[in-house]
DNA sequence: TTGACTGTATCGATCGTTTGGTACAGATGG
DNA sequence: CCATCTGTACCAAACGATCGATACAGTCAA
């Protein structure tokens, strides 16, 4: 018996180095490889070997591959949310701030040098445990749009709920589909609109 | 003497009991567990369990985990495809024809009782190799609505390709959030359709 | 000298798959 | 009628590979 003492266990918080350059690599390299592949087609020492490490050497930065998900999912979503919030500041016609939240959205899906936004859709692979530490910063980003499709002046005959449940699908799966090419993500972003904006 | 002739080689190609009813029920159970855990979060075991077999037990019946689920898959698309030409045999009118296309889609994304479509959109989890061998079905469903989306009077500013991909993209999503209660899985289609209907 | 960082080596669990064997149903042949 | 054979369907056990994770020793800058 080695450890009479329980030795000091420096990170036992869980708390790694919050902002290191490593860890910044490891987080875009982690998101980079969840969105291509899925959480549970991505290894640990396929994210190790994108940064230079050896699987096992990856845990002196994170304290799991849950941990790590979690992490980059939750400052995905308050990034995204921050930079929406932002684009519709300056706006008070009520299509107009929804479209500026969706083209800004529609970027950030299809910007590749962003920590993107991996599984945004689609958890159903997760565990219901890390499911649950999830939805939390979830609901808080679609609570945006809820507003901003609350604010709308709808034909009556639109459930406004189904409206920005369909949105957001739409937005959060463009990756699925775009390639570079003829268009550009905003390019993309006005045109999903349009398909939303009323016609006439 | 025994086969002097190569035999009527009834699987010679690969495929075990093509109709038998246990092939069938490892196919429902395992559409119901790629839908909710994805292709790396299902287990052979877990299939097996829900069949009332081992894990391995399973083989006497499917060639490879990979097999079952393009088998799945293909079937499925087909039968959809079958399906949603049968519902607008009948119609002449363009947008009748799409939202009668549309409605089916959803209305088979959301029956419980049917071979649900799994992983319809998202399988970039999937090997490569594995997406080859399901692309080519795919492209063939997505053609009937590349037809029917030729077919309409669409705004001359709306791209149809984009118009096409959200449609599909987003009726093949619904089963992602949507509960049974208040609205039935065709309500739910002509609510999604309503968005995509030329307004005013 | 210390503490942050990384490699080496390995753990137990689980993965998809294979193997050997068994129980049983129906044909076959004497 | 009985013995034998064949094929189907399954279990029990195990295979090698890989999974997430850990322990520990070495490296190196401060």
């Amino acid at each position: 018996m080695r450890n009479r003492q329980q030795d000091k266990k420096t990170q036992e918080t869980g708390a790694t180095d919050e902002g290191s350059a490593r860890y910044r690599e490891i987080l875009n390299a982690a998101a980079v490889l969840f969105a291509e592949r899925g959480y549970h087609g991505t290894s640990v020492r396929d994210i190790g070997e994108r940064v230079g490490l050896l699987g096992g050497s990856l845990y002196h930065h994170i304290k799991s591959k849950e941990a790590l998900f979690v992490k980059l999912h939750n400052s995905a979503l308050q990034a995204a949310g921050d930079e929406i919030e932002a684009a519709i500041a300056g706006l008070s016609s009520p299509w107009a701030r929804l479209e500026a939240a969706s083209v800004k959205l529609a970027e950030l899906q299809l910007d590749p040098a962003s920590i993107t936004m991996p599984l945004m859709n689609d958890f159903r692979q997760l565990t219901p445990e890390l499911q649950a530490q999830l939805i939390g910063t979830r609901d808080k980003f679609e609570a945006i749009f809820d507003r901003l499709v609350g604010e709308l002046n709808l034909p009556p005959d639109i459930d406004r709920k189904i409206y920005r449940i369909c949105l957001l699908t739409l937005l959060n799966s463009l990756w699925t589909w775009y390639r570079p090419g003829t268009l550009t993500p905003t390019e993309i972003g006005h045109e999903v609109m349009k398909i939303f904006l009323p016609r006439s």
